[in-house]
DNA sequence: TCGTACCTACCTATACATAGATAGAATCGC
DNA sequence: GCGATTCTATCTATGTATAGGTAGGTACGA
């Protein structure tokens, strides 16, 4: 197997790993059982487990500039964007799973501060991000909002973080209520 | 020491130690050190740790149906006792800590279904109280909401949840912005 | 003197991590 | 173009720390 290969499915592993079970409940035996090596050829890669936590928070970070530009190039208004957005999440709920960062954050006193950047980055980009597409809705009049966009954007991510936990304790849907209860939120004057 | 004294200190440094760093990432010796014993001490009390997990939930759920009474009983409308309720978060956050049933649903998985159960009574009784002061408050017109309550109750005890996680990654309130952003879900038509 | 509340000493399993070996691919000097 | 060398990706074997848990003892108050 090529270093390209196998990093990417070591990455694909671990984050699926951290997202069931989070950081501190899954083992370098249980990443390699996963991907078919031995554990000592996961440290070949990561020498530190931090070193993997990081590696898989950055490419997920990554991953979210992409999709914020993705949504900003096709969506055809704030509204369709944020509903791109809320999207994302309610991708990950239909896998049982909860944010990468949700579940960092969870164990955030534990993490090394690297990583603890990468997450605090991870909710501050996504905090700018729906900030800037309430207040541009607001500007167009596409929302009728008329409160702090500040308010609205912490209630979102809070709600699609929590409604992520609580969906999966449950086995039951949060977000598709969430999404609806927030909307109402920017509609009504 | 007395046995109750003694499994108090235990359970309050349980539930301090699971939800600042999660039910997975603290040990037996952590807490023996916080309590002032010896980790065999421990299983004299809490066998196992399982036992120990269960008996901080058992205790949590009893207090929150505690909370809920008390607030029923002084709080003089709907909107107020719904204040209350998010007050008990906000004094959550205030600790920098998330709320211990937040900590478990993220570890779901890794728990032992006794707990899970627990979990998800917790959430189960918060969600229907919310639910029905909601219902109530539109009932006596002072709400002037017009969703489900379903909605509006997912969308707070989410948001009650994931703004717990986001502050304390980012040592920065969310709840506050929380609770403005929510009241203008009940208030607007 | 009996049980409660703790202790010391220990065990087994597992965690993350390192050392050193090896098969095979790539590269370099001539 | 070929042998020597070096690198890659993986292995086995092992180390060290810590986890949860047990066995059996002890001090002390009712």
């Amino acid at each position: 197997m090529t270093t390209n290969e196998t990093t990417t499915r070591l990455l694909d592993a671990a984050q699926k790993l951290i997202q069931e079970r989070g950081y501190n409940a899954f083992s370098y035996k249980d990443l390699a059982e996963l991907v078919g090596i031995r554990t000592a050829s996961i440290h070949y890669y990561y020498p530190a487990k931090t070193d993997l936590g990081h590696a898989v928070m950055d490419r997920y970070l990554a991953r979210l500039e992409l999709a914020l530009t993705a949504i900003d190039r096709t969506a055809r208004n704030e509204k369709a964007k944020l509903r791109a957005f809320i999207k994302l999440y309610r991708d990950t709920e239909t896998c049982g799973a909860i944010c990468l960062c949700g579940s960092l954050a969870s164990d955030f006193g534990t993490m090394p501060p690297s990583i603890q950047k990468l997450v605090v980055a991870y909710l501050d980009r996504s905090e700018a991000w729906v900030v800037a597409r309430i207040v541009s809705g607001v500007a167009a009049g596409e929302f009728a909002f008329a409160g702090r966009a500040a308010e609205a954007a912490a209630l979102l991510l809070s709600s699609l973080q929590g409604g992520l936990l609580v969906a999966r304790a449950r086995t039951k849907p949060a977000l598709e209520l969430v999404q609806r209860a927030f909307f109402r939120v920017l509609d009504a004057a």
